[in-house]
DNA sequence: GTTGGCACTCGCTGAGATCGAGTGCCAGGA
DNA sequence: TCCTGGCACTCGATCTCAGCGAGTGCCAAC
């Protein structure tokens, strides 16, 4: 009973110190939440509360403030999801249909993010490793110059440019073509890199084939292309004139925030293997990898067909912030963007 | 012979406010550089300058400031574009070298000039409309579905999914690919959409013709594309962590800075037609097309072959920046990117 | 277990007071 | 004609100090 009025006075100083971002007080407590007791009773529970280590005061004689523990708990235990309104949902639905390729998906994704929460977005572009070829093709620009193309489930094209050292026919070419498609077409990566890798003639013999040569070549492009960890590190930043917002605590948070927003390596480590599609994760203040982030949080979550997650997206902000809301957010856009690749 | 040093001494006054961020007196002046006369002559220089608009002062009794219409004369008239030593210039190029793609080369190019300048920098993906068509290629993914890939000298890669009404036999693929590369290889991109329409047939009769369906979605996706404005307006943007250097003049300088940095439009109107390569552009604080970054200042250039100029990179900073080393820095990296892009 | 009362803490605000870097001006000297 | 040293003045920055008030902890009463 007076357990469930205490998590009641955390939830509420929160939500107003969220909404505020001023310590609150217990008479202003009682005024603005319903709660029908008296101040001096809140007080008490405050008392308990910050014993426990739910929430501190900045000073003697301030309101309280909630500390990183304090948030956790209401997050796990205080909050229900609310459910984004029809209008935000059809907004959604609309700025991501006009996407016209993967590049369009992940920038109007970042940019909805950071509109929705107000915060920070960052969104993962679909990692190579848990797509499949869909098709490759050769082009012969100069009979001696080729450009190997490979497009992957995702919506995802690489190119490479490939010297040869000799001519290659046009028959040869066809063949070489047709022998790749067969061999990769349809295969994961990781499969499809060691079939590819098993066509290329190795004893001397088959080596001095027309030809052979080129296909050396060709399928060392197509691996290096499907093992470049370089994309799947790419990811897009957008809404970093949130930062604004911070005001106070300006050196504090915003100088390495901006820094962090410049290292992908770490947005990624931050963005955290995000679980499956449908778990959103937060992490809060201190509980991420990074001391000088001790006053963000990060709510992200993986997106991408249920059994296997693409890659990551979400928001980093002050861990003072409107939790239920962003965590609706980042949920709904996750959601359409799998929806809308899976339709690509 | 007064009016030359009234000029040293302007361009003393821009140095030190540069280096220290702080009004400079008339004493520390004399001290700082070697002028060889006393603090009250340098005070009778000043108030001339003041007088002409060259130097204003924050609040009376406190040293001066240079105005916008003074660090245009000291960019004008008082600067010499400084070389950069070898080791930055061997630094530039091996960073540079490593590029592996067109995407690869602006990114490594914004990083570079925002760490070279420790501002941040700006870099505009090459435009489509100064490039040639290089190839175009034609997938079927399935009999009905083709993925048109168009290639353009630049380096860089469109490709479009086109749904088609009927499957298309082999035969008539090819035949369409070889009439598309007939008309559009090595041409500009308005002529090659000119010659495209061309080849789309018109009277009915034509129009009835096996494949004709599938020539006109074909011509249509590939003038999509290479209109696609969409990649005309393209930019990374880097470093943005110099931006908590601002120290002072958060709230009017950064935040509108930040809001800028996310539109790429209004970047793109930033960095302005920047000349033909090799001509450094400065724009200082209000003489910029924004009235809310009045307090910033664009240092830009095209790069590209110097006959057409393919797109635009720069740096945008307080007006109290170093001009000389950023107008090197981000001259060098021009030119470098420029000969990367040529190379390739 | 809750409530009203009360003394206490302590950060915030505003009013002087003080300090000093920097200026403008002027008279004297090269 | 131009430069220089001297001097009075300005005014932002800094410090101190008192008063205010939101908020607390504790205690006795219900």
């Amino acid at each position: 009973m007076q357990e469930d009025r205490r998590l009641a006075v955390l939830r509420a100083i929160v939500e107003d110190y969220v909404s505020t971002e001023e310590p609150v007080g217990s008479k202003a407590l009682v005024e603005r939440h319903g709660l029908g007791v008296s101040p001096a009773t809140v007080r008490n529970d405050m008392a308990v509360l910050e014993e426990e280590g739910y929430i501190t005061q900045p000073h003697t004689s301030a309101g309280r403030v909630p500390t990183d523990k304090g948030y956790r708990l209401f997050v796990d235990r205080l909050t229900t999801v609310k459910p984004l309104s029809s209008a935000e949902k059809r907004a959604i639905s609309s700025f991501l249909d006009g996407a016209v390729d993967l590049d369009d998906v992940v920038q109007r994704s970042v940019r909805l993010l950071s509109q929705l929460t107000r915060q920070v977005a960052v969104v993962q572009y679909p990692t190579l490793s848990s797509s499949t070829v869909r098709h490759v093709e050769l082009v012969a620009l100069a009979p001696e110059r080729l450009l190997v193309v490979l497009i992957l489930s995702t919506g995802r094209v690489e190119q490479r440019l490939v010297e040869l050292a000799a001519p290659l026919a046009d028959d040869d070419l066809a063949g070489l073509r047709s022998r790749l498609l067969l061999v990769a077409t349809g295969q994961r990566i990781a499969d499809a890199v060691a079939g590819l890798r098993g066509i290329v003639p190795v004893d001397p013999a088959a080596a001095a084939q027309p030809g052979a040569e080129a296909t050396g070549a060709v399928v060392e492009a197509l691996c290096e292309a499907m093992s470049d960890h370089r994309s799947d590190h790419r990811v897009a930043v957008g809404g970093a004139a949130n930062l604004a917002r911070y005001g106070d605590s300006f050196d504090s948070a915003v100088r390495p925030l901006l820094e962090a927003l410049e290292e992908h390596v770490v947005l990624l480590r931050l963005l955290g293997e995000a679980g499956s599609s449908g778990m959103v994760t937060v992490r809060i203040g201190a509980e991420g990898p990074y001391e000088e982030l001790s006053s963000t949080s990060v709510v992200s979550t993986g997106y991408g067909p249920e059994d296997q997650s693409l890659a990551a997206l979400g928001i980093v902000g002050p861990t003072r912030m409107d939790y239920p809301g962003t965590m609706a957010a980042v949920r709904a856009v996750a959601r359409y963007v799998t929806r809308i690749l899976d339709e690509a």
